[in-house]
DNA sequence: TTGAAAGCGCTACCAA
DNA sequence: TTGGTAGCGCTTTCAA
């Protein structure tokens, strides 16, 4: 059956009229005032090995593109082409150090110099469901999900079935059927115990950051701990901290009946309120206690005693940008688990 | 002229062929497998009001399309609308304090709120106008662009010729044709100038970070100390300094030939790192040398003598996220200039 | 209450 | 070497 396509007013005409202003050029307008065919100007602009397009037409096409400032339309691109180059990676909602900012801004980069179009969203207060399908509507070919529980199977699901060759986490847990750059905190708790046990320690606190939104990372940590002094007779006790003056002053008040020789804690920020709280309260550091943190700062260098610390080792942007790239290429392939983070104990003066 | 169409083989079919495994669920799909029109499910996943689609209807359409895991394509789902609602946020391109990514996060929960989708865009290694390029290709309805120089005003109109209803910056510098959310670094300068001269001193060394990257912050910090000391007896000397222990020492070893009475560092954790340098070198604080950061970070508070700081204020993200409403509803409008940072002198023991 | 179909901007196939 | 045109997935108008 063939139709006879009726002329009807288009219902954008309404709201052309409306934004008549400046009407946003298209490749059909490039067309128009280079006097040559839509799929010319596409051929010129995008410079398409398989058509030769004369010197002329070209360069009168190139000047037609630049006189309107014709930028073309990523959406009808990727729409057409049935895909897209972009990888959607999540927005950090917590404050993210700089170790980890740089090494974020190194594989934006390397992702980059892959063709790769790298785009950051954020997912604050979606559930984890509602995150993944927000993702899904934007059709990424690959998905960096922060691997802190918010994706779960499901969402994996979602995404891969609206198109997404590559799901990879990438943080301190995995998700079934996603590739894992595994962030393993507990690592850095157990080298963090060991270090403490191998200077005698037998009483070690763990400070765990009272504030909301750090129990992915402060947690494993805390397991990674305990499974350092498992077997020896040292114990481990968690203790909360808020990120406040105050919060550490009752802590150190109460420090003698805890009765312990050592503390871990979450990182070198809390190990330096804590370690000020104890001096004021008299403890000797690291005689009656030895205190440790995490990050290597080098702030934690200018406190007396200069204070020991886990160094934490992220690898190069380049090489997690290139398993991102195979991952791609390889949509089938089984989710691989690659262990990211090394952590490694820096001994200093306070333990 | 009426055109018959002729039957072709779509070049997708090859495509699809290839990926035939799990081809992406369309609402032609969902249409198929709930025995309706594509029309019927638009007006169903949509909750259309001015159409009445039956219960059982409904029902059968929801049910398809949660069985076939359907999610719609946002990119087609624009290109028909004609417009999106993406607010394109730059990704901060160094190490953002907690403050600020704190600043961030509020922003794009308020712009969720008003219905935007929050999109940030890494243009790490690209030239202004490229980026602005790259940016305009996405299509955004508006574009909060750092206020760093990046942006140029030829990059302000790419952006809005290719239909951007509001162009926005947010940092130290203004660009023409755009809004300006204006963290002006003058104000910190100044305010941490006044206090030193209330303090009576009169050579003030600035630090000035020596990694590259920090100069759109440091220069106007610095042009802000230099016009408090204006007409005033005071000098003001920039001093280079890295965030490294050995860059410190050098800087405090040649301390007493400076002839400086007080010192503005960039920020805090700069403040910090000389202050330390200038103790171990024999020079008193505050005694010899007033010692004044920015940023009043809990860890300045560590120090003896405590760090005095520049306590700066940032406005709440509701209130930017109803800016940008503002203007992307008001497109034609002239572009308007909003303070942003609040700096205030927090006194402590160091100056 | 539902369906048919146009058309958003773009690219790639085929024909000229 | 260039042009015509189908069709990517979606929404919306108009007709039934």
């Amino acid at each position: 059956m063939v139709q006879i396509p009726e002329r009807r007013i288009p219902e954008q005409s309404a709201r052309r009229d409306a934004e008549r202003v400046r009407p946003v050029p298209t490749s059909a307008d490039v067309a128009r005032l280079a006097g040559v065919s839509r799929a010319t100007v596409s051929y010129v602009l995008n410079n398409t090995t398989a058509v030769r397009i004369s010197a002329p037409t070209r360069r009168r096409v190139q000047e037609a593109a630049d006189a309107l400032g014709y930028v073309p339309h990523a959406a009808a691109r990727s729409l057409r082409a049935g895909h897209s180059r972009m990888v959607l990676m999540p927005a950090p909602s917590v404050p993210v150090g700089a170790l980890y900012s740089h090494f974020f801004n190194e594989l934006q980069w390397a992702l980059r110099r892959l063709d790769y179009t790298v785009v950051q969203f954020g997912s604050l207060g979606m559930s984890g469901d509602d995150a993944a399908r927000a993702w899904a509507e934007l059709r990424p070919v690959a998905v960096l999900a922060p691997g802190d529980g918010t994706l779960t199977p499901r969402g994996v699901d979602v995404l891969k079935r609206s198109g997404a060759r590559a799901v990879l986490t990438i943080g301190p847990e995995r998700v079934d059927g996603a590739h894992a750059l595994l962030m393993d905190q507990r690592a850095v708790g157990h080298c963090a115990g060991v270090h403490l046990l191998d200077r005698g320690r037998t009483g070690i606190g763990v400070v765990v950051p009272g504030e909301p939104g750090f129990e992915t990372f402060s947690a494993p940590r805390l397991a990674g701990i305990r499974a350092a002094a498992e077997g020896t007779a040292a114990r481990v006790v968690p203790l909360e901290l808020r990120y406040e003056e105050r919060s550490a002053d009752r802590l150190a008040a109460r420090w003698p009946e805890l009765g312990l020789d050592a503390v871990f804690a979450y990182n070198d920020e809390y190990a330096m309120l804590l370690l000020r709280a104890l001096q004021d309260a008299g403890v000797d550091v690291p005689g009656a206690v030895a205190v440790m943190g995490a990050g290597d700062l080098l702030l934690g260098r200018l406190l007396r005693p200069r204070l020991s610390s886990v160094r934490l080792d992220l690898p190069s942007g380049q090489v997690l940008a290139e398993l991102v790239d195979r991952a791609v290429r390889d949509p089938a392939g089984t989710p691989e688990v690659h262990p990211l983070l090394g952590a490694e104990a820096v001994p200093r003066d306070s333990t």
